[in-house]
DNA sequence: CGCCGAGTTGAACTGAATCAAGAAACGTGG
DNA sequence: CCACGTTTCTTGATTCAGTTCAACTCGGCG
């Protein structure tokens, strides 16, 4: 049933089956569309959002254009983390890239489980952990690599090359989809 | 005497007086030198690294080439994250920017605190939150302003400009010494 | 079949890097 | 407290990675 999130929460705490099953039954499930938007720039990300089959991206707009800043895939999570964690208006958007089903819990009862077990510290406190660690590469990666190193490093992850359109992996590795064209013909 | 500590714990979770007290006095405290490096490239950095006083910097090389990521002064901590999480050996250096006084707790003994007293699972769960929003700034600041705009905003934090020598702020804010020159060239 | 969005390609442009040389600031010892 | 050497900062000339703008091609879908 919800195998897949049980999963992603066993690996941050030692939780027993009835802590899984109780934590996992709060989540409640929805099914998105290719193209639907699960979170508006100016709302606030109040939800912990874990997929739970499909994809969604991350993105904020400048000056009209979409700069995608992350992708989740079935069994992670997709988070305004920024938003979620201060509590301010959101600068980004979510959205399926495809028919996808996601499971959500506010962060209100977040609150609430912070209370009752306190496991759930340890796991969010992991779950913040590798964040951080995911983070710190991309940002270094934008900072010492070229943008056909980062382009290099895409292509050891296939299922980014199957599901997502180039004009979205533009923005990921920081270039324009004009420059990524490029940097494919160099490559070649 | 750790005043400072203790209002940096306390920010993070609500400890009482004598929990602060048994916490901050499990650090260990060290005075070092102008220049003197406290973490090197190679070694895992398995401590908690608080500054009472003073300040520090983080960086990396590469190519013979100094990329500084981050400046701690007093009341803030200074670690490498990355290394700290993972338990990886470290790419990064922690050098004395002038004569500082460091506090450091072995992560060794932070993971006794974590089964000794629940709260120390939320006040790292916290500490990792004030991270990753700093993280995100960041991130975001690299991919969508131009390094003028970086420079601007380095301006609001005096502390920076009167404490921190320009070379290490250049490539703070993601520029080389030779470019930052041309900006603060062009503002005036 | 025709259209429309995605991707490619070319030409011109630009922000920042690089390389090199000179000026200013700093600190260390006499 | 000054003098000298070293490091930091500035400035100029050139190069380069990546952007911008525009035109064109391709492929899928109504």
């Amino acid at each position: 049933m919800a195998a897949l999130l049980s999963d992603f929460l066993a690996a941050y705490a030692p939780f027993d089956k009835s802590e899984l099953d109780d934590i996992t039954g709060q989540f409640e499930s929805r099914k998105v569309k290719k193209n639907e938007i699960i979170l508006t720039e100016g709302e606030v990300c109040n939800q912990l959002i874990f997929v739970n089959d499909g994809c969604l991206r991350l993105y904020y707009v400048v000056d009209e254009v979409e700069i995608t800043v992350w992708f989740a895939f079935g069994g992670s999570s997709s988070i305004d983390i920024y938003s979620f964690i201060s509590g301010l208006p959101s600068t980004y958007f979510i959205q399926a890239i495809e028919d996808s089903e996601i499971m959500f819990l506010p962060k209100s009862q977040l609150d609430n489980l912070y209370l009752t077990n306190p496991k759930i510290q340890e796991m969010m406190r992991k779950f913040w952990e590798d964040a951080i660690l995911t983070l710190i590469e991309r940002f270094t990666a934008l900072q010492k690599d070229t943008a056909e190193q980062r382009y290099l490093n895409l292509l050891k992850k296939p299922e980014y090359l199957q599901k997502i359109p180039q004009k979205y992996l533009a923005s990921f590795i920081g270039v324009t989809p004009t420059s990524l064209s490029r940097i494919r013909k160099n490559i070649r």
